[in-house]
DNA sequence: TCCGGAAATC
DNA sequence: GATTTCCGGA
């Protein structure tokens, strides 16, 4: 007996998310087939759940700063990771230390005073990901909370096969 | 609840 | 390298 979660995948992936009004381009967040053949990370797994509303009452997004996330059931956000790791024993208290561990890379941060809240750091995520986005110009739309902003035209929307233009 | 060191694990 | 596990401390 293992722990049946080996399936669970999401082969069909759009090119770009709208959450909350804002775009989420799919290379944030590319965790399957990628070439480096890593595992998920925690923080793709936070954006998986927090793009689907059937995940609403357990994570979401707060209103006001972007990026700002509050997990409203940390156990259920504990037994889905741990699940999606194949670790059972997984409870906030460990996912939490990973999400701490974030704090350096500058993946994450905590919104201080406000309970299970955190924030991303989404300039670093995108430059993780993207590294071919100049730091020098004019900052991207999707950083700023304008989502109408948004310029399909500046991401590659065939890019989940990495050869392609460019 | 949150933090971060240390060691272990994959 | 990215967690997972454990834990003393604020």
């Amino acid at each position: 007996m293992h722990c049946g979660c080996v399936s669970e995948g999401m082969p069909s992936v759009p090119n770009s998310y709208w959450i909350s009004g804002l775009a989420f381009p799919d290379w944030a967040y590319k965790a399957e087939s990628s070439p480096g053949s890593r595992q998920i990370q925690l923080w793709h797994f936070i954006l998986e759940l927090l793009q689907k509303e059937e995940f609403r009452h357990v994570i979401a997004w707060q209103h006001g700063e972007y990026g700002e996330f509050v997990i409203k059931d940390p156990d259920e956000v504990a037994r889905l990771w741990g699940r999606r790791k194949c670790k059972p024993q997984m409870n906030y208290d460990k996912l939490s230390r990973a999400l701490r561990y974030y704090y350096n890379k500058r993946i994450l941060h905590k919104t201080k005073g406000k309970r299970f809240t955190y924030k991303f750091n989404f300039s670093k995520l995108i430059f993780v990901n993207y590294p071919l986005w100049d730091v020098r110009s004019p900052p991207p739309p999707l950083l700023m909370g304008a989502a109408n902003m948004y310029q399909p035209a500046m991401i590659p929307t065939g890019m989940q096969s990495e050869v392609t233009a460019q």
